[in-house]
DNA sequence: TAGATTGTTAATCGATTAACAATC
DNA sequence: TAGATTGTTAATCGATTAACAATC
């Protein structure tokens, strides 16, 4: 029933990659081709195709709008998710200009922060209220996701809150390791690991 | 010889937690305490240690200050490397603040853009020249790595440019997907994609 | 000693890759 | 038909977890 974390993935850069290079005006598009796009192998995008129970044709390959409905359908659960971005500094408001608008089912319709000169105003276009009324308004307006982009310092006691809250998926670009009941999805995005990643694997590379 | 990146993904947050929480003032920590920091568990940290062959000690644990040495001895190579942030747009800037003197190893001495209000300024304390220049200066600054930071638009352009320029590592948070040669290292950090996992793995905690 | 801890091998799990039959 | 493609099983690879001997 739940797919792996590295299908996922790949669903959603094959959508991204077909609708933003309009690929769903061409109609067909075959493993190997999809698979040049994200730069893998043909294997795995047959692989794919089987575990989320998509055919294609044996002339053709596969249908590019039946499979971005089909991903729709897989990701978004074909249903929209209310998205809450919480802390608006500098990071947060770069988060929030990128992921907005990027996926109709994902909508970002409240921001979170402290600063009493933020609260209640707009930030790129979206209302930002005070973390105090997080308890309430997350309830009231369904919101299932958080992006939290606080500073670490405040990371744990803020991701209790957004927990208690209601909140069942956190996006957490803090470099803090968090720790969620098993009822919620944690998904660490650490900016710093990621540096020294390519650091440590550069230095073969000589 | 090469250590496994998820080996590598935990040295970087065990050195991490270790100084941010002025571990190194305790002396020794056991593998439990060290995992209970990252919320993983005790034999995964003990084969990491094993792996990168750093032996603790049967009554007291692992000594602090040395581990986090050899750490550093991994994957800094206990030797400066050169970073470069390639463009200056919002997410850009967060970035560069972020990752500014977050290891003293890695140092982003210049950043890149098209931008004439840009070039020849500093931006967030660090230079800003032509992305024009990027061959040239590359070499003289003696810069391996790379954040890209550009629009999707000229993503892979300017990644072109970067590794014919001599750049041996990339870490891309743009959301198209690049192809390097094999002696390039590249790490893909899509915000995109980490959202709608989420969004995916959230359906099943209702 | 008894209990707690490390270091390491074996077993398991998850993901990718290889191989190939089926078929248009 | 011949060639190209899909769908799926088997094999391999990589990473985690379990088990346990050694030892302070």
């Amino acid at each position: 029933m739940v797919l792996p974390e590295k299908t996922i993935e790949r669903l959603s850069k094959y959508r991204r990659v077909l609708i933003t290079l309009n690929y769903d005006q061409k109609g067909y598009i075959y493993s190997h081709e999809l698979a040049n796009l994200i730069h893998i192998t043909p294997e795995q995008v047959r692989r794919d195709m089987m575990l989320i129970g998509y055919n294609g044709t044996l002339r053709r390959g596969y249908e590019v709008n039946k499979l971005i409905e089909k991903i729709n359908s897989i990701i978004d659960g074909n249903t929209v998710q209310n998205v809450a971005l919480v802390g608006i500094g500098n990071l947060g408001r770069a988060m929030l200009n990128y992921l907005k608008d990027k996926n109709r089912y994902l909508k970002i319709i409240a921001c979170f922060d402290n600063d009493q000169n933020k609260i209640d105003k707009m930030c790129c276009g979206v209302p930002c209220y005070s973390i105090n009324d997080a308890g309430k308004l997350i309830k009231e307006l369904n919101i299932n996701i958080a992006v939290l982009t606080v500073p670490t310092t405040v990371a744990i006691e803020v991701s209790e809150i957004l927990i208690k809250s209601g909140i069942k998926g956190i996006l957490n670009f803090t470099t803090i390791p968090l720790k969620v009941p098993s009822n919620v999805y944690l998904e660490e995005y650490d900016m710093i690991t990621s540096l020294e990643k390519v650091a440590y694997f550069t230095q073969f590379n000589k």
